[in-house]
DNA sequence: ACAAGGATTCACT
DNA sequence: GTGAATCCTTGTA
């Protein structure tokens, strides 16, 4: 019995906090992630309809949606949602569980901590990139999800790094977990003044 | 074919 | 805590 990543996205993230996801040796545990509705998210990828890109969510549930950002930096999501709606759980923070030599030689110099603390680092130390977009994760393919130990306490609040629907209370993590990326509201966001909670310090 | 923007991280103070 | 670097994706002409 694994997930049923076919409920509203904002339901399916919080469960998979948590589980762990493998890539060759190394595994990591899900400490926080950020859901995405689709066509009903303007801070979605898939807001404006399919493209070549985020074709990956518009599909089955349970494939790895993996995009490029900032010119230097790869992300990772699981799609969720029936087969034809484009919502997806973008996979933020991470503790390194299994595989930590491994890791730390692709992380080059960090610190335990910050291993696979946000979303490029976290896709760094498992060594996904774009060559495994598409990947099913709940299928034995070459990158795997499975349950791990269920956390105490889950929080939500504000997504990092979407200028638009920041108030939108999508992105959970494990309370008190230090591998959580620390809380930075984005640049381009609108609002300044809804922004109380603070993710690191639980 | 061209221009604009981005679901971030790293090094330094 | 703050500032800078990077190139891919998308929409429009």
């Amino acid at each position: 019995m694994t997930w049923d990543l076919t409920a509203p996205v904002w339901e399916v993230a919080p469960t998979l906090l948590g589980a762990v996801l493998s890539h060759g040796p190394v595994s990591v545990r899900l400490v926080e992630v950020e859901a995405y509705d689709g066509g009903n998210d303007p801070a979605s990828h898939a807001y404006r309809g399919l493209t070549s890109r985020n074709a990956v969510m518009f599909g089955p549930p349970g494939h790895l949606y993996v995009y490029f950002t900032y010119g230097m930096h790869w992300a990772a999501n699981i799609a969720c949602g029936p087969d034809g709606t484009a919502s997806g759980v973008l996979l933020r923070a991470g503790e390194v569980v299994a595989g930590v030599e491994v890791a730390h030689s692709r992380r080059g110099r960090s610190t335990l901590r910050d291993l696979a603390r946000g979303p490029g680092r976290l896709t760094q130390a498992l060594g996904i990139d774009g060559s495994l977009g598409g990947a099913a994760v709940l299928t034995g393919g070459p990158v795997r999800l499975s349950p791990g130990v269920a956390p105490a306490r889950i929080e939500a609040g504000p997504r990092v790094g979407v200028s638009v629907a920041a108030d939108v209370p999508w992105r959970f993590w494990i309370t008190g977990d230090p591998h959580v990326s620390a809380y930075r509201r984005s640049p381009r966001a609108v609002s300044p003044t809804a922004a109380t909670s603070r993710g690191s310090t639980g």
